[in-house]
RNA sequence: CGCGGGGUGGAGCAGUCUGGUAGCUCGUUGGGCUCAUAACCCAAAGGUCGCAGGUUCAAAUCCUGCCCCCGCAACCA
């Protein structure tokens, strides 16, 4: 049983995991149900990341300590996790004492190697950020370009890694190990990367309290990336001692699979710091670091103000975790960007999973039922077209799976599941049930169909753990099998009683799905009293009518575009962000509405002296021109 | 020069690393079947593989240049 080692990233988050999170549990959990099929020895890590000033600053809103709120997120996640069913076998967390013995043991190993060294960081810093900034990045007059208030030259003591020590082992371990980073442009990215020089990381932060204290270094603490990352060999049980640290000595020192699974935000740290750090501390490198692509939202626009998040946990509660996991395993190539939208969710879910899998077990039951007194059938059968397409899709499935390429493994078993189909169309054995009743033919044919969807449903177990086994039941196999070479032909039961079909995977009326799902939406954030104003507020607000004489883009902006507008006094600047739907030239001689009192501020280094009026339909906006053309200046009432 | 993804039949996508008949799903059209969740099967129509060069016996695939779209980040006053 070689050891199988598989992480997700450890999760830093505040609120209810996305997305993406969920996306690379569900492969990572997809995976070690696989591994464990085929026999391997897995251990399954996720976690949270609970050190950082996020987690303290969220506590002290909260008026609660860091140790609260970490339990609290943890809490959430742990649940969350528990909902979708994930197999891991462990859950670290940051905060706890096995964690910090482990960080503490690495920053010694590294502090060994002689690589870690104390310099001064100097450099422009905002206290209200908490961070420095380059000259480039300061706003004229060496302003932070958040807060806009003046930055201070702070030099601070800092541990630094001697990170740049390792380009060149970096870049010899990638040469010599083309699986270490995964899919093959990443890699070739990261090495990019590392070819064009490192410089040496700081590795402690003074001024943070919430964190692991930097052992030998008072008021230190350690940084996030070292404190985090360690959690790969701290779970196994590293800087602890005899069986506390077997598990260690297995699933990272031992001959086994280690493998990072990550998305692709964050390949840098794990592709580039984390084999440096264990280099340095002279501990085995993960055998592969895989990164997977993100997650587009489309049918809207997402943005946090609208509003319009994804929410699995919805889709979850109505249609069971293993659709879910399905469509996002089924509709990714692995490595590449995908799209998510409920429509596509829809429609892979009925054409896959209803139309496909569901109907043809459903079929396929119904007419042995009929055939053979409620049972599978008396005789099976190992001559048929059937055992060549079932022995072609195992074999593709296997292949695929060993690749992470889960699109193609499903593509395999549906391929079967088509072929499966044609067979029964071409032997009509509802013709036979009445023609020949109870023939061996008959019997043949319908234990093949059940057969070829019994491989279907194996190789689907670690897909979907919750309805794989219910398909198996509906097909004669009541016990799942606990190996993957159930895969082979031949071992559906005979003459086993065939319970009634139940549809694991209703049909989704989509026109009644979107209608209903449209009204929860509209209601999800009551809206909040309307509240009035009076006339005199209203009249604060001054209005006027001005024509735009001059118009370009701010430089290096997007969506911002900088206006002269003549109000019949001195011309005015602003700044409007409509540059994705206004060219500057169709602007210009424009009458627009300005609010001709509102408090000046700088966008992209452009002070803007007002704001043009503009109807806002879902994030585009629409710019408001008087009827009939009106002396510049005047005011709207 | 901020980071990244992409341009392949009507739609959504594989295929590009490792050149060699352009494939899948949905949709459309026609036919078949009636066991099944209005599901299933067969057939057909439909593609200058963004553009232009280059390498090659051979390019969607390799090289060079260009165009366009989309995310993320910084700004939507």
């Amino acid at each position: 049983m070689p050891p199988f080692y598989v992480t997700t990233p450890i999760y830093y988050v505040n609120d209810l995991p996305h997305v993406g999170h969920i996306y690379t549990t569900v492969v990572a959990d997809t995976l070690a149900r696989y591994r464990r099929l085929a026999g391997d020895e897995v251990f399954f890590l996720t976690g949270t990341d609970e050190h950082g000033q996020k987690i303290e600053r969220a506590a002290r809103e909260k008026g609660i300590t860091p140790q609260q709120q970490a339990d609290w997120v943890a809490e959430h996640v742990q649940r969350s996790w528990r909902g979708y069913g994930f197999s891991h076998d462990d859950f670290i967390r940051t905060t706890e004492p096995r964690h910090r013995r482990g960080v503490e043991e690495m920053v010694r190993r590294l502090d060994a190697a002689g690589d870690l060294y104390t310099a001064k960081h100097e450099g422009w810093y905002c206290v209200a950020c908490e961070t420095f900034y380059t000259e480039k990045e300061l706003l004229p007059g060496n302003r932070c370009p958040v807060h806009e208030t003046p930055v201070e030259w702070k030099s601070e003591e800092n541990v630094f890694f001697r990170l740049s020590r390792y380009q060149q082992p970096l870049l010899d371990w990638y040469d010599a190990h083309p699986e270490a980073v995964l899919p093959a442009a990443r890699r070739n990215e990261v090495r990019a990367f590392v070819e064009s020089g490192l410089r040496d990381l700081s590795v402690s932060r003074t001024g943070l309290e919430w964190g692991i204290p930097f052992p030998g270094r008072p008021g230190h603490t350690v940084y996030v990336w070292l404190d985090a990352l360690s959690n790969y060999v701290t779970a196994l049980g590293f800087g602890r001692d005899g069986a506390e640290a077997e598990r260690y000595r297995r699933f990272w020192e031992g001959a086994g699979t280690r493998l990072h699974l990550v998305g692709k935000d964050i390949l840098r740290f794990h592709a580039v710091y984390w084999p440096a750090f264990l280099l340095s501390a002279g501990l085995p490198l993960p055998t592969t670091i895989w990164a997977h692509g993100w997650w587009q939202l489309h049918g809207r626009k997402v943005s946090k103000s609208a509003g319009t998040v994804v929410r699995p946990n919805e889709l979850v509660a109505r249609f069971g975790v293993d659709p879910l996991r399905y469509f996002l395993l089924r509709e990714m190539v692995f490595g590449q960007d995908a799209s998510y939208s409920d429509e596509a969710f829809v429609d892979r879910y009925n054409s896959d999973l209803a139309n496909d899998l569901g109907n043809t077990v459903s079929r396929v039951v119904t007419l042995a039922r009929r055939a053979f007194d409620g049972k599978t059938p008396p005789t099976p059968c190992d001559d048929n077209p059937l055992i060549a397409a079932a022995a072609r899709a195992a074999a593709d499935y296997r292949t695929a799976m060993e690749e992470l390429a889960f699109q193609r493994a499903l593509e395999a078993l549906w391929r079967l599941l088509a072929e499966a189909n044609q067979y029964i169309v071409e032997r009509e054995p509802w013709k036979l049930v009445k023609s020949e009743p109870g023939s061996e033919r008959l019997s043949r044919v319908l234990w093949n169909g059940l057969e070829a969807t019994r491989i279907v449903a194996t190789g689907l177990l670690p897909f979907m753990p919750e309805t794989a086994p219910r398909v198996l039941a509906a097909v004669g196999t009541a016990a799942p099998p606990a190996r993957l070479d159930a895969l082979a032909w031949g071992r559906t039961p005979t003459g086993a009683p065939l319970p009634e079909p139940q549809p694991i995977f209703p049909r989704i009326d989509k026109a009644a799905y979107f209608a209903e799902g449209a009204a929860p939406e509209a209601t999800d954030k009551p809206r909040e009293e309307r509240r009035m104003i009076s006339i005199d507020q209203f009249s604060d607000v001054e209005l006027k009518v001005g024509t735009v004489t001059a118009a370009e883009r701010v430089p290096k902006s997007d969506k911002l575009i900088k206006l002269a507008v003549d109000l019949g006094e001195a011309p005015r600047t602003v700044v409007a962000g409509i540059g994705k739907q206004y060219a500057p030239e169709e602007l210009v001689g424009k009458q627009v509405v300005i609010v001709a009192n509102l408090q000046p501020a700088k966008l992209m280094g452009v002070e803007s002296q007002g704001m043009v009026l503009a109807a806002s339909d879902g994030g585009t906006p629409v710019l408001l021109h008087p009827a009939a053309p009106v002396p510049n200046g005047t005011r709207v009432k």
